[in-house]
DNA sequence: TATGGGCCTTCCCACCGTTGTAAGGTCAAG
DNA sequence: CTTGACCTTACAACGGTGGGAAGGCCCATA
């Protein structure tokens, strides 16, 4: 099996397979007397693994512990669990700053009347902060993160 | 006023003042005859304003608009409206890829009795897919995003 | 005046995961 | 033999931020 094969098998793209060599994600692939990769059902089956744990939001840090759990058949289900449970707690939190973020931008969008005339409430916001906002409602906003944590949360 | 005071007065780091002004996003300070950067409240209103807009998710490219916007006197509050409203619906779309993430792992978590033995629904669902999940409830996840999609969605 | 500490400068590197590109080798079919 | 589709390696780019090195500047205190 060719890489372009394991790759349209197991979703995961060519480069992101040797990608994933070179970092010691997978073992290192067998080869042809060309050089060629070679791969067998179980390579696409560790691939596909990992695609779906990408697909679910896992560092590829934490699809390392994921395999070594998998691998290792005295593991307890409670430690999967709990990388599980960590990785829920990671997507609540982010989920949250970019709630809060769209809340905010609705109610200015909601406040800007968007016709012709050069007034509005979005840019004055940002000119002058959440906190001169006309009876604004971000009381229940807990301070939006300070320093970069808002970082990486542009889509890429 | 020095880059520190500038960045103390503004939240952007002076790290990040720097780059924003090699990237254009800002113009180049003016410089004492060592060589130091000079600001003045302006240009702290300036930082304000991006550190604001950052806040709110906004990507460097976007905000590079919305400064053009605030600066045109002749703007319509349409257009700012309108990259407001695109930034809602980014945010909207990624929220809820990350909301299916979290469902899908709730589910599986649930599932998961972690404890001692290794028996582990995650890593089955792992191994074979979410179509394999015993009566699994991921009809209406409509399609995880296939390619490059959940990218960038881990915390850096 | 000398010395120290805190600021500034430029420059390069790391992060993370993914894609793109360039220059070359290989394979199979016509 | 040629053509085109594949493979190989190697390097850069993206977004935005932080870290650090090496050197210069400014001010205060001894």
């Amino acid at each position: 099996m060719n890489i372009g094969e394991a790759s349209k098998s197991s979703g995961v793209s060519a480069k992101m397979i040797r990608y994933y060599e070179s970092i010691g994600l997978i073992p290192a692939a067998g080869r042809t007397v060309a050089g060629y990769r070679v791969y067998t059902m179980t390579d696409v089956q560790l691939l596909r693994f990992i695609r779906r744990a990408r697909d679910l939001g896992f560092s590829v840090e934490k699809i390392e512990e994921l395999l070594a759990l998998w691998q290792d058949r005295s593991r307890q289900s409670a430690d999967v669990k709990q990388i599980a449970l960590h990785q829920i707690a990671g997507l609540e939190v982010r989920i949250r700053e970019m709630q809060a973020m769209m809340d905010t931008l609705r109610h200015l969008a909601d406040a800007c009347c968007g016709d012709h005339r050069p007034d509005c409430p979005i840019l004055a916001d940002l000119v002058n902060g959440p906190d001169h906002g006309s009876g604004a409602r971000e009381e229940d906003q807990q301070s939006a993160p300070r320093s970069g944590k808002a970082a990486g949360l542009q889509a890429h």
